[in-house]
DNA sequence: GAGCACTGC
């Protein structure tokens, strides 16, 4: 069988810290691929595709307030643009070039290179600002590289953003949610501040539609225009396209017999294959792996999110000699990471995706086709390196029949978040709130009941004073704000934010896939569990890892099969939840153990999501018809089932599970939000 | 018996 054991493991073994998001200096990107690194620095930047269009850059900025530049990954925008700008003199007045990434270690690793190309410290003249991290001087910085969350705070410190002469909004065909809102809003800024210039970075697609949407001028006449286009050529290779001639009943089977032909019949080159899960790449990798045990010479590999850092760095590395290179990835490969000398790309054409559904009030995790825009991404992987070829499993005809773009997040997602940051910053009626692609209204509609329910609007639909105000400067979701801020009331402010915070990473317990690690994690997770659910199991680890003393806190983590990674960052995420309550004169208050309080005041955020034990056996919403069950992570799964839960989220695989739960008394529910659970029984 | 990908003064 595949050699996915763990047994041999030894404790020093470095893939024991698991960890995601972290962001350490020895992890500085290993995810660009720089072809002229044997360059001097300043040889470099005159070699990047960006250089020849630097004095047209700066003539359109003149001219137009509004400036979409269209470019591949590479060609130089991030790291050039705002240089030219500083050294074009639009910074002299003591303003600043501010560049939003979608990603953390994006805006550190560009802000470090830039920094380095101007040859000042990190922090000087050039510097970045992530959550945690601040890396700038008020003084002295000029170029902020900065993760989009962080903009939009500033957004509600300075709504026209004064302290910028220019913002360059980059990658923004990723159409994350925060974006969405960053575009409506500038658009707003922009009309209000004529200084302002907006640089906005996509890939191909869409830019017209980027342009149109920040164009002021009503008139016929275009050179009364605000914004135009810049395209940037770039460094990609044609790719050849391939498609199946018959529909393809198994594709991940298909892949692998794919992999295989490309490697009988293909040049050298390595192989990069789209699959949907983490599931499906495992199958495909252990089936490759049968493969490659009978001689054939390919070495594969898995890529996917919860992998640990370690083992998805071996997908950058070279591999053995004399063997082709297969990474098997989810959408993780489609843009968040590169990885250097793919010449063949293979494609399922699905992709798993969140999908909010506001009848059911439901996050749902589904398996869709791919977009055409999506597919053209998934094939440019192949043509980084030189020319390079695409093998879509599915035909040409299911290729026409895609819808051409991807839906965007903010029409897939829950929004009552972005409802309340936009009622805060004084867009009353969001409904008609310029999204560069809208949501549906009733999604929108959905939130504002949301938060109504929770008390942050009145009937009305204005934000209540203080709890609405407050709530909008949280970076949690409306249901956590909710518990914390009641906390704050309740005395139970402590457990709330340790709950939330172990929320707020990956996973808080490691677990070993397979063998006998994996029977020894439970059992260790098992000695954490209690009866009152998984956000209570979460309290109880922290406070054993809080008690534990500072030494010993790694050495404590290791043998009782908790992710000291993420609980480092728990510890950091409760501290800023306490300071950002300090800011409403609120503090961190401990109840001292309880554990009716805590779990009341988890319903006092949670309490739309309260299910109860059916006679079917299966449990129900109260105010949903669908049937829902407890999803194997929950502490609660291998317990007698409770006759009342409320959960944190449910994800939609096979069947509609629901996560993180906590055991609730019904009569909670009628005292804590009557005002809900009346409205719902007279429906 | 199960986990697309990101992010937040």
């Amino acid at each position: 069988m595949a050699m996915k054991s763990l047994k041999f493991l030894k404790p020093d073994d470095a893939s024991w810290d698991v960890d995601k998001s972290d962001i350490d200096s020895s992890n500085n990107t290993p995810f660009v691929y720089n072809p002229c690194l044997s360059l001097s620095l300043e040889q470099q930047r005159l070699k990047l595709p960006v250089h020849r269009s630097r004095n047209e850059i700066l003539y359109l900025l003149e001219k137009y307030q509004v400036l979409v530049i269209v470019g591949e990954t590479g060609c130089g925008k991030s790291t050039q643009i705002p240089q030219y700008l500083l050294e074009a003199g639009w910074c002299e007045d003591g303003k600043m070039i501010g560049v939003t990434e979608p990603r953390r270690v994006a805006a550190v690793s560009l802000a470090s290179r830039v920094a380095e190309e101007k040859g000042s410290l990190l922090g000087d003249t050039v510097g970045f600002t992530i959550r945690f991290d601040d890396c700038t001087d008020k003084e002295t910085t000029r170029i902020k590289y900065m993760t989009e969350g962080i903009l939009m705070m500033e957004m509600m410190e300075d709504p026209l953003l004064r302290n910028y002469a220019a913002i360059m909004l980059d990658e923004v065909h990723e159409q994350s949610q925060n974006v969405e809102i960053l575009m409506g809003l500038m658009k707003k800024i922009l009309k209000k501040n004529k200084n302002l210039r907006l640089l906005v970075s996509s890939a191909t697609v869409d830019a017209e539609h980027v342009r149109d949407f920040f164009n002021l001028n009503v008139t016929k006449n275009e050179h009364a225009d605000t914004s135009t286009i810049l395209s940037i050529e770039g460094r990609l290779y044609p790719v050849d396209c391939f498609y199946v001639k018959d529909p393809v009943a198994d594709y991940v089977k298909a892949t692998v017999e794919t992999v295989l032909k490309i490697h009988n019949a293909e040049p050298s080159g390595d192989i990069l294959c789209f699959l949907t899960g983490q599931e499906e790449v495992d199958t495909a990798i252990s089936l490759l792996q049968e493969h490659s045990k009978q001689s054939v010479k390919i070495f594969p590999l898995p890529m996917y999110g919860s992998l640990t850092n370690n083992e998805q760095m071996k997908v950058f590395r070279y591999c053995p000699k004399g063997l082709r290179k297969v990474v098997v990835a989810t959408n993780i490969a489609e843009t968040s990471i590169t990885i250097p000398g793919i010449v063949y790309v293979i494609d399922c054409g699905y992709v798993k995706m969140r999908w909010f559904d506001a009848s059911s009030f439901t996050d749902n995790l589904v398996v869709v086709p791919i977009s055409q825009n999506a597919a053209v991404q998934r094939a440019g992987r192949a043509g980084r390196v030189r020319s390079g070829k695409v093998y879509r499993l599915y035909t040409e005809e299911d290729y026409a029949r895609l819808p051409p773009h991807t839906v965007s997040e903010i029409r897939r997602c829950e929004l009552s978040s972005a409802v309340i940051k936009l009622k805060a910053l004084g867009i009353d009626n969001v409904v008609r709130f310029p999204f560069p692609s809208p949501p549906p209204a009733k999604n929108l509609l959905a939130g504002l009941e949301l938060l109504h329910a929770l008390g942050a609007v009145s009937d009305d639909a204005e934000l209540t004073r203080p709890l609405g105000f407050r709530m909008a400067e949280f970076p949690l979701s409306t249901h956590e704000t909710k518990c914390l801020l009641q906390g704050c009331d309740w005395g139970c402010s402590y457990e709330m934010a340790v709950m939330i915070a172990c929320r707020q990473v990956e996973s808080i317990f490691i677990s070993p896939a397979s063998g006998e690690l994996s029977i020894r994690a439970k059992i260790k997770k098992r000695e954490f569990e209690v009866a009152e659910g998984d956000l209570l199991t979460f309290f109880n680890v922290y406070s054993a890892y809080a008690a534990t003393s500072d030494d010993n806190k790694k050495k404590w983590c290791h043998s009782n099969f908790v992710n000291h990674k993420s609980m480092k960052r728990v510890t950091q995420l409760i501290n800023q939840i306490g300071s950002l309550l300090n800011k409403f004169d609120l503090k961190l208050t401990s109840c001292k153990g309880n554990l009716e309080m805590v779990c009341k005041c988890v319903v006092s955020g949670f309490f739309p999501n309260a299910a109860y034990l059916h006679y079917s056996g299966v449990y129900k919403t109260v105010r949903g018809v669908q049937d829902l069950s407890i999803h194997p992570s929950s502490v609660l799964y291998t317990l007698q089932q409770p006759q009342w839960v409320v959960f944190c989220e449910t994800v939609y695989t096979k069947k509609l599970m629901m996560r993180e739960l906590t055991v609730v008394k019904p009569e909670w529910l009628l005292e804590i939000a009557p005002h809900f659970y009346h409205k719902t029984y007279d429906r």
